[in-house]
DNA sequence: TTTTAATGTCTACAAATGTAGAGATTGGTT
DNA sequence: AACCAATCTCTACATTTGTAGACATTAAAA
């Protein structure tokens, strides 16, 4: 499934928050940037459509909408996407552009730098 | 500067070869997937007009160009802008996101550790 | 019950994007 | 000198994307 720059970002609001109507969808996009609720609920809509959103409940007449699309299985080929496209698919290119150019504090750091040891140490079992 | 997904994938060629001329560009990118030179040209054009690419020599009639757009710092927002709109603005979880949904080698998950380190030791000196 | 604020529906549209054909040019080959 | 293959230039166009206004509807407030 294909999205849009401005569907992932609000496909996002999805998987953070669960279960939203679309107001609420817009009040947290337009904290972000300026756009008005129509541009919000046609990207829901357009979202709908393609079966990444679906409704699943109602309150009076405001409907709220679930994430159908999986966070994990969506973001994997958009990351891959760009890997391929301006790291010359080479995954540990990116990584360590983040791990370079990006802000990370001690935590991240270490939780990183555990789930590299686990990687690697499966390299091993192998 | 923004570029699109087609134009970074072409700008990426230069990145990693150098000065190209718009046959040689088609040439590496057909590899990938099936497109026309046209196609390819017309998005080397582009760049040439966003200022990404210039001509810098000529043989015969073929103008090859040369990246003018830093790779660093091209790929900084592009980057940053995955990060906001699919990974909750964290770039850690885009980090771990790599190392446990990618494949990495020994050596570059190493080299990962060994960057990491280095960050983690320049927290404490701050 | 009337009004109104909130929400949804429908339609529109400019710009960006991906794609490529037609035809002009010309450096090199014979 | 004539030709041809390679390259460039120009133009075109369908689709996708971002954006939002106008209007319909209705739950809730007065």
């Amino acid at each position: 499934m294909k999205l849009s720059e401005s569907e992932s970002q609000v496909l996002q609001v999805f998987w953070q928050n669960g279960e939203n109507s679309a107001p609420q969808v817009h009040k947290v996009i337009e904290k972000i940037k300026p756009v008005s609720y129509s541009t919000v609920k046609t990207l829901i809509d357009r979202l709908e459509q393609k079966g990444a959103l679906k409704r699943t409940s109602k309150e009076g007449r405001t409907v709220f909408y679930t994430a159908v699309a999986e966070p994990k299985v969506t973001k994997k080929p958009i990351v891959k996407s760009l890997i391929d496209r301006i790291f010359g698919g080479k995954p540990s290119e990116l990584a360590a552009h983040i791990v370079e150019q990006e802000t990370l504090n001690k935590q991240e750091i270490e939780y990183l730098e555990s789930i590299l040891a686990k990687r690697k140490k499966e390299l091993n079992d192998d």
